[in-house]
DNA sequence: AACATAATATGATTTTTGTCATGTGTGTTA
DNA sequence: TAACACACATGACAAAAATCATATTATGTT
């Protein structure tokens, strides 16, 4: 809805590897696309950026694959959003003017703002690990 | 942020229909897409569209154009938005999976559930012309 | 050294966005 | 009324971006 492709992809993922990575497993990419029902490759890509800004990481080699490094601190919603986004993201005017400020705002902002901040505020306050300990009663649900 | 170019211009454009026109005068596409800076040709193809739904009007000829119709009903912006991006728009989960329900719902639908009704709502219940005299005290801002 | 797998590069495909050419209806004018 | 100009309507087309797929390379494991 508003998010695109890629960051949607981006989060099943990392929501996966949270979710079965209980020492510092790795698993591989086939692995993980089967599971989040999304194209390997393409999905592989854009893990790649995660690892390179150091929300996941990587090995090479038999038994290697993604992972989540259990021990470094939580994975933030905020940053990994903002990783495949880009960094403003949340700072975009909803109707596509150039900048979002008080100074000149779009008709809509002053009914926006509010939403727009509290949207932001959720996602920089919830870590991936969080949203799986809170829906760990049901199964958790990543697949189309 | 959330909407398409396609819906960006469909609001821009709108909006500066209802602020222009007193009477039932028109406004044809190259001064609409001058005054919100968009491709003329892509906007007045959006506007199609949006005559097609009777959200707006259009005569052709001389002194022809696109207007909005000040006796018939005020233009939604709920009904607006749908008409650019399909009607399931605002019913999307936010993780991509084909369908957002309270039966299979992804791990992020309880925190963000709150959140897209609200947006609904407030779509649903502010016109284009409520937005406008909410802003008129300022200059309105159409233009990147 | 052989193998398995991520990393990288590259290309194909699809969707979105934007442009062009032509058709069609409408009003003006002679 | 006939010619003409005007501006939307329509569909083909092009460029750009997003998405998806394949091949090659590099690297660590055994
Ligand atoms: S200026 Fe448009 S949302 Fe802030
Ligand atoms: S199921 Fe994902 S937002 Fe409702």
């Amino acid at each position: 809805m508003i998010f695109s492709k890629s960051t949607e992809y981006a989060i099943r993922a990392t929501m996966f590897l949270c979710l079965n990575s209980s020492g510092n497993e790795c698993f591989k990419i086939n692995t993980i696309a089967s599971a989040i029902d999304s194209p390997p490759f393409f999905t592989s890509k854009i893990l790649q950026t995660l690892v390179r800004q150091n929300i996941i990481s990587s090995t090479k080699g038999p038994n290697g694959g993604f992972y989540v490094d259990k021990k470094s601190k939580p994975i933030i919603l905020y940053d990994l959003i903002i990783a495949v986004e880009g960094p403003d993201f949340f700072d975009k005017c909803l109707l596509g003017l150039s900048t979002c400020t008080e100074k000149n705002p779009c008709p809509l902002h002053k009914d926006f703002k509010k939403h727009k901040e509290e949207l932001k505020q959720l996602f920089k306050k919830k870590s991936v690990s969080d949203i799986m300990t809170e829906n760990n009663n049901g199964k958790i649900n990543l697949k189309i």
